[in-house]
DNA sequence: AAAGCACCCTGTACGC
DNA sequence: TGCGTACAGGGTGCTT
């Protein structure tokens, strides 16, 4: 499931090999795909137009063009944006492609269908609703206390919200809570000073060092990287999927509860259960 | 503000 | 074999 790791690294995949490629035809293949255009819409407004750059904003793939329009690509669970030679067969899962001059082509694969491609002048309409980048220089320490303070909610149900933190999602948000040694269902505002600082680290680390693996791909293969290869960080994780294990840290084994209708990992020693405590 | 749920989808894993 | 069902997950939208 890409999260800010693995969108991260298909935009500098992308950043390496689409800059300067300017698109000479669009196909759609599952028009649900496209969101807020019309398919003929969509198609006319790109074909023509040449890419001049491709950041992340989140989970948001963001592709600027020479027009000044933006083309966002959310992958959800199952999409894949992958940089291709021209002779090459669709899979199954096709839903866009977007030919190139250079006779490459974009293809927008996406088994769920839950994916979704915005094109709009206006990117901020989206991008704006999102909470801070948490490897930014402006997400500091003093910031996230402050953001922390003033929530009751569930820890982990609130840094799986984009609008209050963006880019993380369940992979790494089940390995940042266990590595600072937290309980998901702790209230935001309940921890110390010193375990949002633990919370904090554990955010950055996990997250530079999944980038730096090129994310994570699980056995169901369901993230490729732009040129289609996996992401090495699945050996790494340490708590998300391990339910029966020993914990890594102290051998007690790893627990799987429900937060939020989400599968979640936790140790119970290492992450002492708020209910327990009281 | 917080929490729950239905929805969007389909492959996989299960019970019978 | 094969059918039916539950489940997984990110995000949106609605209700409580």
């Amino acid at each position: 499931m890409p999260e800010l790791p693995e969108v991260e690294t298909v935009v500098r995949g992308l950043r390496r090999c689409l800059i300067g490629e300017t698109i000479s035809s669009v196909t759609i293949y599952w028009a649900r795909s496209i969101a807020r255009l019309d398919p003929e819409q969509f198609i006319a407004q790109l074909t023509g137009r040449t890419v001049r750059k491709v950041d992340r904003r989140g989970k948001w793939i963001v592709v600027r063009l020479d027009d000044g329009q933006g083309l966002l690509v959310h992958l959800r669970m199952t999409g894949q944006l992958l940089l291709e030679p021209a002779p090459c067969p669709d899979d199954d899962y096709t839903r866009v492609v977007f030919n190139l001059k250079s006779g490459r082509r974009l293809r927008f694969s996406d088994m769920r269908k839950f994916g979704r491609l915005i094109l709009t002048d206006n990117p901020g309409d989206v991008l704006d609703e999102l909470g801070p980048e948490p490897l930014g220089e402006a997400f500091t320490l003093e910031r996230f206390e402050h953001m922390m303070a003033e929530r009751r909610g569930r820890v982990k149900s609130l840094l799986l919200d984009q609008r209050f933190l963006a880019g993380l999602g369940n992979i790494y948000v089940n390995e940042a809570l266990w590595k600072a040694r937290i309980h998901p269902l702790r209230p935001a505002n309940s921890l110390s000073s010193g375990e949002v600082a633990a919370l904090y680290r554990a955010v950055r680390s996990t997250l530079h060092a999944a980038i730096g693996e090129g994310g994570t791909t699980l056995e169901n293969g369901n993230f490729r990287q732009a040129d289609g290869a996996a992401g090495e960080f699945a050996s790494q994780l340490l708590a998300y999927g391990h339910e029966g294990e020993p914990c890594p840290c102290c051998g007690a084994r790893i627990e799987r509860i429900t937060v939020g209708q989400r599968g979640t990992y936790v140790c119970p020693a290492c992450q002492p259960s708020p209910a327990a405590e009281s």
